[in-house]
DNA sequence: CCATCCTATTTTATCGATAATTTAGCCACT
DNA sequence: AGTGGCTAAATTATCGATAAAATAGGATGG
């Protein structure tokens, strides 16, 4: 049902967010492997921009770390070592850990509101399979969550990393299962969200982080 | 004597990253105001490059957080409000602390021989009054420091916060008593890496945060 | 005298063309 | 057969010109 509404690039207009989005998505879809090439005049193509467009879009995606570009030879997509994902994941749990600590607890009941929406939201797309809403709703509905923390910064740092980890994360898009599992840590986020202990709260956060990293580095060690 | 060396900006030639360098010390030393406009016409005739370049150091000024862009408005350098340097100080303390909680203590012979060489640099600038240099071995010296604790993605987002807080550390650049004290508290770190507590030197690094924060907030709340 | 619209000016955004660089394949030479 | 350099192809980097947008100042009508 949903898959209607892909492809769509040869008839939309684009501007170079539209294609950081669109590569971003391609990413964590594992439709385009760490290491794959980007050449400008590929994206020409691809989008139907003039080469401004997809210059810039290559010089964001470099600053957001998801693709890594040398001086005359191009873009490719950043490909993480090992001992990269581990010192990324060993970042994000200090910054969400640090974020579920500063959250004023009990919290506030239009947040709680507000989550749950997005809960169940999430839960629809997990149960009918479309990939595009998991990702999009699960990556608003923990800036949502973490942004209950009042420094907005650490939020932004926060994002940034998930961004960086786009491609780690893509393998638990894979599997219904890691989904639901996913699923179930959401609610039980705004369970600890309506009681009083930040410890538990952060603790649940940094375990949340693990399947997905685990997994990662479980599957290119067999490699 | 130092003085010779500035301003020969007419003379030599200009890519983008000159420029943002450029601009990145104005800022520091207090030359270019929080608020000040940075137009691309402005840029072109001091630096005598291209629009291109010009165009592309406002980008990367941006995207470090150091300007702000509104769109068919132009740069400006960035303002921040208090409450925005508190939470900036507060994941810089995060960052920090946690930086010196993970390296390996005590420390090698070689980090701390190369750390006590840019000490000596650092208390000579500081001394003769070179504020350059003073900066540029004040960041080199952190970044030795915390490049200890092996993870380098940590060692960015450190990185990346120092830029941010820029325009907060001009202020303590002015006071040769405030530098002094900052070279001290080095000497110090220097000490503790020989020893085996890393909290107490994970105390020290976040201590070391609090005068130019304090001053800062001193100053804009007297105005 | 005030509000509104228009215009001139400033400034950024976009573009396509051209220059510079790298890469790979080929050929000549040893 | 192996090595070195040379040419052609692919790709990115740079540029100046033009388009579009915002702003400020003044003119016009009420």
């Amino acid at each position: 049902m949903q898959t209607l509404e892909e492809s769509r690039e040869d008839e939309i207009e684009h501007d170079d967010l539209s294609i950081v989005r669109a590569l971003e998505e391609d990413i964590i879809f594992g439709r385009l492997a760490p290491g794959t090439r980007l050449t400008e005049d590929t994206l020409l193509a691809r989008f139907h921009v003039t080469r401004h467009f997809a210059r810039q879009a290559l010089v964001q995606l470099e600053t957001m770390g998801v693709v890594v570009r040398e001086r005359n030879k191009g873009a490719t997509v950043r490909s993480l070592t090992p001992r990269q994902v581990q010192e990324i994941y060993d970042v994000r749990e200090l910054l969400q850990r640090q974020a579920a600590l500063w959250i004023p607890l009990p919290a506030p009941d239009a947040l709680i509101a507000e989550l749950t929406a997005l809960h169940e939201e999430h839960g629809r797309h997990v149960e009918s399979g479309y990939l595009r809403g998991v990702h999009e709703t699960n990556d608003r509905f923990h800036l949502t969550l973490f942004g209950a923390c009042g420094n907005s910064h650490l939020v932004q740092s926060i994002e940034f990393y998930m961004r960086l980890s786009l491609p780690v994360r893509a393998n638990s898009m894979s599997s219904k299962e890691s989904l639901q599992i996913s699923h179930e840590h959401h609610r039980l986020m705004i369970e600890m969200l309506k009681g009083r202990d930040n410890w538990v709260l952060a603790q649940l956060c940094v375990d949340h982080l693990q399947p997905s990293k685990k997994r990662y580095l479980a599957y290119v060690s067999e490699n």
